[in-house]
DNA sequence: GAGCTGGTTTGATATATGTCAAAATACGCG
DNA sequence: CGCGTATTTTGACATATATCAAACCAGCTC
């Protein structure tokens, strides 16, 4: 039954979000592309990392404007996604890193025999896909949750362009090591934290990263369903649908389904620490 | 009661292992310091890396001998250790990367209220101290299982010669993104696999990277209690030892407390399939 | 709005793993 | 070699989470 969903078809990560990329071509690029001459199209697209308000989260920051410009030159590569969509599955071929402009991805690895593991929930000014630099093939598949756009990296020149500027350089080993250290917490989580706790460790996480994307820490929609959250976590969706009841009974959230709201931020921490 | 052993001193990384450097230093180094004249000394320590057996292991394989003379230079800050040393501990300034020549480590996290889980086991030829990138300080605590020695790389050396060497940086980048794939594998492991499916995917790879190694694939002693193939595998000391037996039970292995004869590798690897 | 469909909640029960305890075995030291 | 300590094994029992099943609910199509 699992199985049934899973690689139904072969296409690339290129091939795989072709449709949405070409619905896209309709509105903004079209327009660019059409009404404009080349040169001023060539500049808007080039503008596109020093304007975008994501990118202290992506991009290193303290590039001198020239530096900038080329890393512009990389992102011309903007896609977009909607929700379904595989950004890259496990297997493909390694061409580029993405980072995410907008929307949201869940990343997951698969075993043999059907069990699926999801390894993270991924939001605006996230990069993706560094599984992949080890052996030039994706270890993992990304799929949107939601529509969204990304830009893609092609890490053959990222890595060129790092050679000459130590900032970026410095920033991609910073982005890998802070995935590793991110992973460590989630093997932290899996192994040693019981039902309630992973479900607080994970609401806590989730609403630190809206704060630092400037939403609301204490009230947002999830994305993902709750087998989704289950695999996340290492526990049946029943499970989860369970915590989350409990933590509603106690006071320390409210929950409509997909609607959160963290109601008693010390508490749920304190879950965290003492198993009550 | 488990606090007890941690933290015991804020000594950094170099200084923690500084007792076991000093009894070093009486014996290979202190032989190459005076007896020998200066320049043939710098030759000595130069040759390290080019004739280590391990450099395919942990360093680039195919950069010229000047660019390997290069990296030698850095890896002079060789240190011995023995069991119990912490290699760096959580919250250390971050210097260098260690490669393991000979030997092998624990790594592990904690969390505040005393619980531990540990992150990997790491062997000769690996790397180790890269999620100290992200933040300039170590995430994790790393812990000898027996004594050896490692090599110290200074990280920012490393970074500034990876501008030169595109090799190097490759292999840097290609180092962190296998230890994202590894973490992702612990991942499924803990969030999707029973106790038994565990230990068998912890003992074929650990025969994997003996084999690597040249090692027996089939007869070897674990460094490690049942308490820490536990805490890696989220499972208690007393549900390994009951898997160890079971397996011993069904002729699929040989134990005797942690002298291990893998028997049956395919029904082993089976047990991961199916789970009987 | 009726009827599907897929996701969610809740309940009753099963089971894998944890807990507690004791015996057995290995290991270090005088 | 014998003693004391730590680790491992094994057993009896407890419990957290999984499993199975049904009811509920939201969103979608017609």
């Amino acid at each position: 039954m699992i199985y049934v969903k899973i690689r139904v078809s072969k296409f690339s990560a290129l091939e795989t979000i072709g449709k949405t990329r070409s619905s896209f071509a309709n509105s903004h690029m079209a327009k660019l592309l059409k009404v404009q001459q080349p040169v001023t199209l060539i500049a808007q697209l080039r503008s596109h990392c020093s304007t975008c308000n994501l990118r202290e989260l992506c991009m290193p920051v303290d590039l001198s404007s020239e530096d900038m410009q080329r890393i512009n030159a990389l992102t011309q590569l903007k896609r977009g996604y909607s929700r379904g969509d595989y950004l890259y599955r496990s297997g493909d071929a390694f061409h580029s890193l993405y980072a995410i402009r907008s929307g949201s991805f869940k990343t997951q690895v698969l075993h043999e025999d059907g069990r699926e593991q999801v390894t993270g929930f991924q939001m605006t000014g996230e990069i993706i896909g560094m599984d992949a630099i080890s052996t030039d093939v994706h270890a993992c598949d990304a799929i949107a949750m939601e529509s969204g756009e990304v830009c893609a990296l092609p890490f053959n020149q990222l890595e060129a362009m790092s050679r000459e500027l130590p900032s970026l350089q410095r920033h991609l080993y910073k982005i890998m090591s802070r995935e590793i250290v991110r992973d460590q917490g989630i093997m932290l989580l899996l192994g040693s934290m019981r039902a309630e706790e992973r479900l607080a460790a994970f609401l806590l996480n989730f609403s630190q990263r809206l704060a630092a994307r400037g939403f609301s820490p204490t009230q947002f929609q999830l994305r993902m369903s709750r087998q989704e959250i289950g695999s996340y976590l290492g526990l049946k969706l029943e499970t989860v649908s369970r915590a989350f009841s409990h933590f509603q009974n106690e006071g320390i959230i409210s929950v409509k389904v997909r609607s959160i709201e963290l109601l008693d931020l010390a508490k749920l921490q304190a879950g965290l620490k003492c198993q009550n």
